[in-house]
RNA sequence: GGUUUCGUGGCCGAGUGGUUAGGCAGCGGUCUGCAAAACCGUGUACAGCGGUUCGAAUCCGCUCGAAACCUCCA
């Protein structure tokens, strides 16, 4: 049996040439992708959902291309230096004095938040999930193999990246586009940096003060490693020196990972990433959402609805939908409007599932063109993962599916009802990885019930006593159950 | 200021140089006891101004506007 990766063409934007290209892995059928994961330091928003949702997207087609994917996407619990600290205290210590933590129960405590809200997603755990901090050890390993190779120097008990000597003989500025002249301008000058030997060299590893708790011994100080280390010498250890996919958010592109490639490349020789992919931002009244913003919609304030700028609670799947109806690129604007109309496209898309099971099947059915539907829902994913594309596809299949329904006397080909299964549950439930969140408890006796409902209000109809009919529908309606009469029967479904 | 993007019909959002994106909302019709759902039909959208072209929303230039990054950030 052939792979389907030999019968799809996959091509994706790789932000290092800032072009479409074929997708050749380095070691078929083996896939290493890293993703920059969370700093834990607080709850996840609407942009970590953007993120996690956009590489939970491309893993899972990737895999069902039949390719063996090793994805690694990191938990980032040291290291972040505070924007306007000049202490340097990192993100995480500095949460934990505020709330008088141990610095890892923080850490704890919100890598369980970030999971359950993940897990509400429906976004698959990646294969390894490392913590930064427990991998000081290979931190200061790669710093050593840096020193050595001359791209580093120490000063004070703290290590710095000589990006200028770097950039001499590589390019620093090869992934976002920008010279070192430029920076040589416009890097600020914050306090505290003065020992560095260019504004815009980088620590890659740093002395902690007294005050500093989340510390860790080294050959130079008693300190931490460096902002952009841990992924650096996590994609290394678990992916090896080259890999194929990396991914993060737009905003890491400049210095984060700009400066990934500067460190893997001299501590290994070799540019550590085959593709470079980059999820774009949410925004809110067009501007990004973000906790430093302070615009940041928490994962839970929208599944509970519990937000001044929501109008009603949006389930964690239309949150899903709604980002998965634009492609992953380009900015996604948040409204209540526009997730609403996501709720409703999902409902109807899950409806039509379900609608297909009750379609007649017929040998001789004419052709209503499954394979070309099919067709297109590849040719969208191939495309540099174009979901609204191959969402717009399935809602293609919606329209025949409803409309075979709707048309007595219509029927499908056993051979087409079985291909629209099919395609529906690869692209419906394994690749872009809804759940249609019905059916918490027992699916079987719910139904049952229900059709006993339905039942005793059909033969209220008949006997024209609409009363009745009118009231078991209202009475249904406020528990959030919508009757639908059709021709043949009356189907039901949570709203 | 530098780097990188973007500007699509009421809203969200795709897009190949010439053919319907799609969803939601709206309008008209069918169906229905009524409604909902569903179906059928319906929208002269591509910031502005030039240019290239037989033909451009799609290529080029300029203007206007917006954003991200240059500091932690998905």
């Amino acid at each position: 049996m052939s792979n389907r990766y030999e019968e799809n063409k996959l091509i994706v934007f790789n932000t290092l040439s800032r072009k479409k290209e074929l997708f050749v892995p380095l070691n078929i059928p083996h896939i290493g992708m890293y993703v920059c994961g969370p700093t834990v330091y607080g709850d996840a928003h609407l942009g970590h959902a953007r993120a996690a949702i956009t590489f939970d997207l491309i893993f899972r087609y990737l895999q069902h291309l039949d390719y063996k994917v090793r994805y690694v996407r990191n938990i980032t619990d040291v290291g972040h230096l505070e924007n306007d600290a000049d202490e340097g205290e990192d993100k995480i210590a500095q949460k934990a004095r505020l709330e008088e933590l141990e610095p890892m129960e923080v850490v704890q405590y919100y890598t369980v938040r970030y999971h359950r809200n993940m897990d509400q997603l429906n976004v698959l755990r990646p294969s390894i999930e490392p913590h930064a901090s427990g991998h000081i050890i290979e931190q200061i390993e790669m710093i050593k193999k840096i020193l050595t190779a001359g791209f580093a120097y120490e000063i004070n008990g703290s290590v710095y990246f000589d990006v200028e000597k770097y950039n001499r003989s590589h390019h620093y500025g090869i992934l976002s586009g920008r010279k070192i002249e430029d920076l040589i301008s416009n890097t600020r000058e914050l306090a505290g940096q003065s020992e560095k030997r260019n504004g815009y060299d980088f620590a890659i590893w740093k002395r902690a003060d007294e005050s500093h708790i989340m510390r860790w011994p080294s050959p130079w100080s008693d300190g931490f490693p460096g902002w952009h280390m841990e992924c650096s010498a996590m994609g290394c250890k678990y992916l090896g020196d080259q890999f194929d996919i990396h991914g993060g958010g737009m905003d890491l592109l400049f210095p984060h990972h700009e400066s990934e490639i500067a460190q893997s490349t001299v501590a290994n020789g070799k540019a550590p990433v085959r593709y470079w992919l980059h999820n774009n931002m949410i925004t809110l009244n067009g501007q990004k959402m973000g906790k430093s913003l302070g615009n940041a919609m928490s994962l839970d304030d929208i599944f509970s609805g519990n937000h001044p700028l929501l109008e009603k609670s949006y389930s964690p799947m239309t949150i899903r939908f709604f980002i998965l109806q634009a492609q992953y690129r380009s900015t996604l604007d948040f409204s209540n409007e526009a997730l609403q109309a996501a709720e409703k496209g999902m409902k109807k898309l899950f409806a039509a599932n379900e609608t297909l099971k009750q379609l007649r099947i017929d040998k001789n059915a004419p052709s209503i063109d499954v394979q070309n539907i099919e067709k297109a829902c590849y040719e969208a994913m191939n495309d540099d993962f174009n979901s609204p594309m191959a969402i717009a596809s399935l809602f293609e299949a919606v329209r025949v599916i409803n409309s075979l329904k709707a048309n007595e006397g219509s029927s499908i080909s056993p051979d087409e009802f079985e291909m629209l299964q099919k395609l529906l549950h690869y692209f419906i439930f394994d690749i872009l990885g809804l759940n249609s969140e019905e059916g918490t408890g027992d699916h079987g006796l719910v139904d049952g019930l229900m059709q006993t409902i339905i039942q005793l209000r059909q033969e209220a109809r008949i006997r024209k006593d609409f009363t009745t009919s009118d009231l078991i529908r209202n009475k249904l309606g406020e528990l959030h159950i919508e009757l639908k009469d059709g021709k043949e029967g009356t189907n039901w479904q949570m709203k």
